[in-house]
DNA sequence: GAGTGGTCTAGACCACCCT
DNA sequence: GGGTGGTCTAGACCACTCC
């Protein structure tokens, strides 16, 4: 059999046919938006099974830079990416707008439940029922932020109103409701299930996960989410200025 | 055959014999550190092929959950992970210190090169060969941190010399060389090659990425770089109290 | 109906670890 | 030698799409 037309080296088949598709799709070979050859086709080029090809294109699948439609054929994704600054990712819609996109909510459901994310347990966490609020943020049209907020019970039912349409920083301080104190947490993390089905992405795929706990003057009065966003859809930027920097170093001492 | 006893509903049976394991080791059956049963024995308690097991295993790997280490078996992995703040995250290591943990730092290598990883494009870069500082900052003896670092060439040689045993910006305010401006990029990504080398971690595996491009006063002396963690090994944190967010309302305006 | 990707299996081989 | 996980294949079946 005319095997090793790839994998002369130590390394795995499925590796080298990966590596080889990921050279053509950077030198331009693939391009954004095709579809590759089929798994049958490529094995045959390669010398190697049909199941050896689906083996390295599901790990590129994982790495973001395919997707395959059954019975369509598997496509090289394009990849653009929204950045946004850290304290505006659960702040104000408007300013997602003034930075140059469009943004809309989908109310996915408003339910009553505890806090099980162990995630979210990086914080104290309330033992008590509270109002759970999970929506889908899309940007240009593209679902870019998967998000979990959960609030006390007795928020007042016009705002609740609200959080169909806007972010709930944005309902609060409509409300006059300000927050006193935040602290956010940035990790990565496997897709959750929830994040596989809504944003079309396979288990594994590495997601940007925002976790965030913020205080009003009233502590009967928070806010405890989640959000989480494929890699390749969404960045966090900080900009610190030197003005901002002299007082940290001033405040460390 | 006795197949079916996962996988009554629509979904793939690997997918049920990864619901099953994660179970397991969320009830505490599988407790971090322990072997699990080998993929032949799961196999036969669920009515699937040893193969479909592996595939399984394989997955759940790729989400930080177990480890397997070929001729002894797969294990549980703990989690234990370390937060920083993102200031501090290219900042000073006795803060890393007095936060509790205890690091160190390995040089890799100190190369002459220009800048060729795509994710640090999103800055300016210069096209001209820098100076290219990498190392890997273990906490408590564990590798979190993997760190490429590029300067212009012609910094001090004192200066370099610190740089196995220091963060760079450490080293520069040492020399009285003040950051004037920072940008900082988080974001998620599968495992770059170095990364998967480093952390014995598998392909597609998420990681935490920092990217960075520190200004100081002479534009001819700058530090843009990139560190990526293991998403199981490091998450970011970001506090604003109340003064730092009602200033941010007001430059809003 | 022909082509696509996704799943599942049986069976084989390998490298590794332990005793 | 007997256990482990990792790889690779042939062959089968499914659901899907497109013509």
């Amino acid at each position: 059999m005319n095997k090793r037309a790839l994998g002369q080296n130590g390394s795995p088949l499925h590796e080298s046919v990966r590596a080889e598709i990921s050279r053509r799709i950077a030198d331009g070979i693939y391009k954004p938006g095709d579809v590759i050859m089929s798994t049958a086709q490529l094995g045959e080029e390669f010398g190697v099974s049909s199941i050896t090809v689906k083996r390295a294109l599901r790990d590129l699948q994982s790495e973001g830079v395919l997707t395959s439609i059954p019975g369509k054929g598997t496509f090289v994704k394009d990849r653009r990416r929204f950045i946004r600054e850290v304290d505006v990712c659960m702040s104000s819609q408007d300013d997602a707008r003034r930075h140059g996109f469009d943004t809309k909510i989908e109310l996915i459901s408003i339910t009553k439940e505890r806090i099980t994310d162990p995630a979210l347990s990086v914080f104290e966490l309330p033992n008590k029922v509270l109002l759970c609020v999970r929506k889908v943020i899309y940007a240009d049209g593209v679902p870019i932020m998967y998000d979990s907020a959960y609030v006390p019970t007795n928020i007042a039912d016009e705002i609740v109103d609200e959080f169909g349409e806007r972010y709930i920083v944005d309902a609060l301080r409509r409300h006059n409701v300000d927050i006193k104190d935040m602290s956010i947490i940035i990790d990565a993390s496997p897709a959750s299930v929830e994040a596989q089905r809504i944003f079309s992405i396979p288990n594994g795929y590495p997601t940007l996960r925002r976790l965030y706990d913020l205080k009003t003057k009233d502590p009967a009065t928070f806010v405890i989410g989640i959000v989480e966003s494929p890699f390749d859809r969404l960045a966090c930027s900080v900009r610190l200025n030197s003005l901002q920097l002299s007082k940290m170093v001033k405040t460390k001492k």
